[in-house]
DNA sequence: CTAATTTTGCAACTAAGTTGCAAAAATAAA
DNA sequence: TTTATTTTTGCAACTTAGTTGCAAAATTAG
C-alpha cells in the first residue's frame, strides 16, 4: 500500500487515522477544511489527532496547506501522488461559491528567488469569480 | 488628501478610524496582521471597528490581505498606491523568523484563466526560509 | 514478548474573527 | 446651520479554528 510506504519514509508511524486522513484527501474533488475532513472519515477521529496530524503531514510535505479567502484547507501534495513535475500551479477561488480550482495548466513562469532564499511550498490563488458564477450574475 | 479621495470613491464614509488604518499600513514595511495593527495606532481603536474596516477596505480592494503560514496580514494594495503596474508579483514567507518580503521582481508569467472566469486579485505566496535564517542554521 | 517511543483522546485553553444593539459620528437635505 | 437619515463605532457576548498538557493506548524497536 502506497500510502504506508509513503508514511515509512517520512519516519511517521503508519497509524489508521494518518491513513484515514490520507484517504479521504486522495479522493476529495477539492481541497478539504478540517470540519468537512472530519465529516468525510468513515469513522471519528478527535479533532485534535487531526490537528496534530495535519501539521505533521504538511511539515513533511505529504499534504499540502491552502490558504483560501475564508478558511484553511488541505490536500494531498500533488508531488506526491499526482503531478511530481507541476508543484507550481495555482489555485482558482471563487468569491461567490467559494469553490476552489485546480488551475492544473496554469504554471508560474521559472523564477529565481533571491541568494540565499529557499523554497519550502508554494500557495498561489487567484480569487475571482467562476464561470457558473458570472453567468448567474448575468441573467439576474 | 489621497485617502479621502479614495474613500469618497469608494462610497465610504470617511472617518478617524479608516484614516489611522490606511496611515498605519502606508507606513508599514511588511504587511500586517490585525494585531500589529492595533498596537501602531496612535489612539485605540476597538478590535471590532478595525476588523469590520479591514473587511470593508479589502472588499473594495484599497488594501490586501495576504494568508501567510501563520496568520492573516494585511497590505495597502499596491494597485492603489505604489505599483499599479505590478499587481501579479509573489511574496515571500520565511517559516523560520516569518518576515515577509515582497518580491517586486519577481512576476508571474502571463496567464490566462479559463473561459468565462474573471480575476479579482492574486495570493501569490512562496513559503521558505530566508537568508538570514538559513545562514543561522549553517553557523550551529 | 517486553521496553521505549509515538500517537491518541480528553478537557481546558487561546486567539481570530463575528454579531446584535444602542450611542456617536458623518453625510444629506432643508 | 440645523435637522433628519445613514453609516460607523464600541461594547459584550459569542463562534470557530487551532493548541497544550497529560494519562492511556497503540506502534515500533530490541
Amino acid at each position: 500500500m502506497k500510502f504506508k510506504e509513503i508514511l515509512r519514509d517520512n519516519k511517521l508511524s503508519f497509524t489508521e487515522s494518518r491513513l484515514c486522513l490520507l484517504k479521504v484527501l486522495l479522493t476529495a474533488e477539492i481541497p478539504l477544511s478540517e470540519k468537512e475532513l472530519e465529516k468525510r472519515l468513515p469513522e471519528k477521529i478527535n479533532r485534535t489527532t487531526i490537528y496534530r496530524n495535519l501539521n505533521i503531514l504538511s511539515e513533511r510535505g505529504i499534504i499540502q496547506r491552502i490558504f483560501s479567502g475564508e478558511s484553511v484547507r488541505y490536500k494531498l501534495s500533488l508531488s506526491h501522488l499526482r503531478n511530481p513535475k507541476n508543484p507550481d500551479h495555482i489555485h482558482f477561488q471563487c468569491r461567490e461559491c467559494n469553490k476552489i480550482i485546480c488551475l492544473e495548466d496554469l504554471k508560474v513562469k521559472d523564477y529565481a528567488l533571491p541568494e540565499g532564499f529557499l523554497k519550502i511550498e508554494n500557495q498561489f490563488l487567484i480569487v475571482g469569480k467562476c464561470k457558473e458564477c458570472n453567468e448567474k450574475k448575468q441573467m439576474v
